[in-house]
DNA sequence: CGGCGTTATTGCGCCAGCGCAAATTTCCAA
DNA sequence: TTGGAAATTTGCGCTGGCGCAATAACGCCG
């Protein structure tokens, strides 16, 4: 069963190939669905595959020995992930999960050697996806030093929006699962404290939320929030 | 004025490269020398190039819109930095400091991919780097996430000892000049917290310290600490 | 050798947010 | 429809560590 290359054409992963050598690149891939709250590959496992997410929603998180987990990020379609071997490592670093049914392809890792010396313009777009994503990691770092809860919540909210928010009458919505332990977290607090800031912006009307479910109505006074400066409240 | 091939050879980026292609890669460069304090380039600015640390050290450091600042990390001889073009910026994300007098090699970012054309290995070795330094990010936002102050400090002396520590008579002295301040920026607290933690560390014989300053007396303890449950005290 | 700027130390008060615990709501499966 | 598990809300008390401010030590340079 061969996969359709429209599906994959636009990614960044394969800008800059022939459509001969995409259908090439795709033919050596198998597709997988995986269930909600199904388990692509567990944090330390042996890193068989990468792959890159065609529907659904992955979440990447790792856990401490100690049992606590911190998501790391959250996979939307048309992005790669389980890179492990690309970057050196035979293990794969953290847990992916499908936070909704999900559709992926996925290669061997062991064809990754022979794939980016034949293709190399794979290993340029892999290496400017792990930039982005070391700086993403560094904003994170930034802001867990320099801002307080309420603001790093906006700031989670917004960026899950802009990458997975689904437009709605009353304003964006999350467009997954999501819950508060979740985003508690993305921004290293605690669901208590998740909790009572988003009921706190509901009661202002900045957002209407459920279990597992947050719809923005207003994402500009949101911004407000995130951008502000400590003193000014 | 030809660079001396040894001085590099065992760099990981030019792993995988004959001695032709080394010299070849090599009379594109040109070195520069730092003096202490002296910025390599910030933030914001044009990459027009980026480098190799042959001696000394440099800080890499962001700055908030509000003027808080952030070691992103410490660069120790043998590393490349400033690879903004590599990972498709056309600016630096950060600041890159000497923090003591350092020597460097520097290549025109232009160059950069018609480099990687001709050296296929010259992208897989930055992608193992770029990936590396991507957990290092993780884990150090997941130590923000889960540690309080006095662990992430500790680690941030382990890791520190470990990349660029000086064994001496009494322990493993930081081999270059590093403040309060400066630990404060790396663990996301501040430098009157440090100064707290050191000052009890002292008293306790685990280090021993002064004016930009920190050697380790018994790293061993040091380490236990940093790896030891909230609840074991 | 003395003055000055930088860096480090330390005391004190305060508060954001954590930990615990209990109640409540929502969803799902039987 | 009902029982139960999971998610969420909320109150309360406590504390780690921040902010402020004053002092002290260090090193450099004239």
């Amino acid at each position: 069963m061969a996969i359709d290359r429209s599906l994959v054409a636009k990614m960044p992963l394969f800008a800059g190939l022939a459509p001969e050598q995409l259908d090439a690149i795709l033919s050596e891939a198998r597709s997988a669905r995986y269930a909600k709250n199904a388990a692509i590959f567990e944090q330390g496992e042996e890193a068989h595959s990468f792959f890159v997410l065609l529907h659904g929603h992955v979440r990447a998180s790792k856990t401490t020995p100690t049992g606590q987990q911190v998501v790391v990020r959250y996979v939307t379609p048309g992005e790669v992930f389980g890179v492990a071997m690309a970057i050196g490592l035979s293990t794969y670093p953290a847990t992916a999960t499908a936070v909704d049914d999900s559709v992926v392809l996925a290669w061997p890792s062991a064809s990754w050697p022979r794939l980016v010396a034949q293709y190399p313009s794979l290993a340029r777009s892999t290496l400017v996806t792990v930039g982005s994503r070391l700086q993403e990691s560094h904003t994170r770092v930034i802001e867990m030093s320099t801002q307080q809860v309420e603001r790093r919540v906006a700031h989670a909210l917004l960026r899950l929006a802009g990458q997975a928010g689904r437009k709605v009458e009353q304003g964006v919505e999350i467009d997954f699962p999501i819950s508060r332990q979740d985003i508690a977290e993305m921004t290293g607090t605690t669901l208590h404290t998740v909790s009572r800031t988003l009921s706190g912006w509901e009661q202002r009307g900045l957002i209407e939320s459920g279990r597992q479910r947050i719809l923005l109505c207003d994402p500009h006074k949101l911004f407000q929030l995130a951008e502000q400066a400590p003193g000014e409240a």
